[in-house]
DNA sequence: GTTGTACCGGGG
DNA sequence: CCCGGTACAA
C-alpha cells in the first residue's frame, strides 16, 4: 500500500478507543450477524488494517462504530453537529463505553459458560471451538419487540431490510457519514423510531406498501396499544419488565398484537435479561430432534409446533444447558444458520448411536471468519485501561416508573375461567 | 385446552 | 413449496 493509504488508515483509526477483549469473549462477526439485532451496518475495510470490518449502529444521539482484532475491541462515537467540546466529547465517549459493556454484557465470562456447556453437552463440545465468542446481546426492549414481530415467517435478510425501512421512514436521520470502503458517498444514520411514531393508524397502510405484509398491522397495533396504555413512558415501561419474573413479563408481552410465545421469548431472552429462556422456532425444534432425541415424527408425519411440543423442547434443552440455556441456544442456533453452514452443525447422522459420538468429525479445518490481514505497523496500539463499573441502564438513563395501573388491554386469556 | 388454516412476500 | 409464527375459528 502507498504511504498515503497507510497514513489515511492510521488517521481513520485514530479516533478509536480500545478495550482488551479476546475472541473467546466476543466475536462481532458472529454476534452482530446471527439474527439477534438487525440494525448494525457492516463495512469491509478497503485499507488493510488489522480489523477487516467496521460495524455501525445509530443509537439515540450518536453513531457507534466498532472494529475488532483478535485481542481488542475498538470503538468510537460520532456525534451530529455541532460537535461537542473536547471535554464534552470525553464525557460522551465514556457513556459509549458504559453502553458497550452493558450491550455486550461483558461482565459475563463467556469462556466459563462455554466450559460449563461443554461439560454438560457433547454436541456443544464438538461445536464450541468453531463458534467462539457467541454471546447474548442486551438490547433495547422496544426495538427488540418490533424487530421480532417482523420475524414471523421470515428470514434474516428480509427482517433486516424491514427494520431499516422502519428507521428511514419513521425517524429522521441523525447525521451522514462517509462509507469507509467508499468515502465518496455518505450514508444516513437513523435512530430506531419511538413508539409514538408507529402508533398512528395510517402507519399500517404505509408499511404494507413497503412490503411488510400482514406484519404491518401487528406493528401499528402494538405501538398503538403501548402508547395508549403507557403514553410517553412506554419504552421505560418495557424496560421495567426486566425486574419482573419471566412469567410475569411474558404475560405482558403476549398481550401485544403479533406477539406469540416465540416472539415473546425472543424479547425475554434478548432484552429482558431472562437468560434461561429458549425461543423455540422451527430451527431450534429441528436441532432438538436431530441432536437431543426429541420425536420428529408421529405416525410417519412431521410433528407440528404446538404449545405442548414447545414446552417439551424447552424443558429438554434447559435440562441440558442449565440456567444460561438461552445463551447456549444462541450458539447452536448460529451454528445452524445457512450463512454459517460451511462449518456449522453437521447432520452427519451416520452416527451409530445418537448422542454418543464424541465430536470427532469436527476437524474440518475451519477457516476463521475473523481471519484478517496483519498490518506491518498496527494503526493503533491499544491504549489505557478503562473503568470497570458497568451501569445497568442505558445512555441518558431511564428512570424507573412504577405505574401500578396496568390497563388490561385484553385479548388472549379473556374468554376463559 | 387442542388442532387446523389463512396470511404478505421473498427465495429455492 | 418452504419459511426464524400468529390470530382466529372450529
Amino acid at each position: 500500500m502507498t504511504f498515503g493509504q497507510l497514513l489515511s488508515s492510521i488517521m481513520s483509526m485514530s479516533a478509536f478507543h480500545s478495550l482488551p477483549l479476546p475472541l473467546v469473549q466476543l466475536s462481532l462477526d458472529a454476534v452482530l450477524k446471527c439474527g439477534q439485532s438487525f440494525r448494525w451496518s457492516i463495512f469491509s475495510l478497503a485499507q488493510p488494517s488489522d480489523a477487516s470490518h467496521e460495524y455501525r449502529l445509530c443509537l439515540r444521539d450518536r453513531v457507534v462504530c466498532l472494529r475488532q482484532t483478535p485481542t481488542h475491541l475498538f470503538y468510537r462515537s460520532i456525534y451530529p453537529e455541532p460537535q461537542p467540546s473536547e471535554t464534552q466529547t470525553r464525557l460522551r465517549d465514556a457513556e459509549t463505553l458504559i453502553w458497550l459493556k452493558d450491550y455486550f454484557q461483558l461482565d459475563i465470562d463467556l469462556a466459563n459458560l462455554y466450559q460449563e456447556w461443554g461439560n454438560r453437552d457433547k454436541v456443544f463440545l464438538g461445536l464450541r471451538e468453531r463458534f467462539l465468542g457467541i454471546r447474548m446481546l442486551r438490547q433495547d426492549p422496544w426495538e427488540n419487540l418490533i424487530s421480532f414481530i417482523c420475524s414471523s415467517n421470515n428470514n434474516i435478510s428480509r427482517i433486516t431490510k424491514m427494520v431499516q425501512n422502519l428507521c428511514t421512514h419513521y425517524s429522521p436521520a441523525l447525521l451522514h457519514i462517509p462509507d469507509p470502503s467508499c468515502p465518496e458517498n455518505c450514508v444516513p444514520y437513523h435512530p430506531f423510531p419511538p413508539p409514538s411514531a408507529l402508533a398512528q393508524p395510517e402507519v399500517s397502510a404505509k408499511l404494507r406498501s413497503l412490503g411488510f405484509g400482514y406484519r404491518a398491522d401487528f406493528i401499528q397495533k402494538t405501538a398503538q396499544m403501548l402508547v395508549e396504555t403507557h403514553g410517553s413512558s412506554s419504552e421505560e415501561w418495557l424496560m421495567g419488565l426486566r425486574k419482573e419474573t419471566t412469567e410475569q413479563a411474558r404475560e405482558e408481552l403476549l398481550k401485544f398484537m403479533g406477539v406469540g410465545r416465540k416472539v415473546a421469548d425472543c424479547v425475554l431472552l434478548m432484552s429482558l435479561d431472562k437468560k434461561e429462556v429458549i425461543p423455540v422456532d422451527t430451527h431450534v425444534h429441528q436441532i432438538a430432534i436431530k441432536h437431543y432425541g426429541l420425536k420428529g415424527t408421529l405416525n410417519g408425519k412431521k410433528v407440528n409446533m404446538t404449545p405442548k411440543i414447545y414446552e417439551e423442547v424447552n424443558t429438554k434443552l434447559v435440562g441440558v444447558w442449565g440456567d444460561y440455556a438461552g445463551w447456549a441456544h444462541s450458539v447452536l442456533f448460529t451454528s445452524d444458520l445457512k450463512s454459517f453452514s460451511s462449518y456449522g452443525l453437521q447432520t452427519p447422522s451416520p452416527t451409530p448411536t445418537p448422542s454418543l459420538s464424541p465430536a470427532k468429525a469436527s476437524n474440518k479445518r475451519s477457516r476463521k471468519e475473523y481471519e484478517s490481514i496483519i498490518l506491518p505497523t498496527p494503526p493503533l496500539t491499544p491504549q489505557k485501561e478503562y473503568p470497570s463499573a458497568v451501569s445497568d441502564t442505558l445512555l441518558p438513563d431511564m428512570s424507573e416508573q412504577s405505574l401500578a395501573d396496568r390497563v388490561k388491554k385484553r385479548r388472549r386469556g379473556v374468554a376463559q375461567t
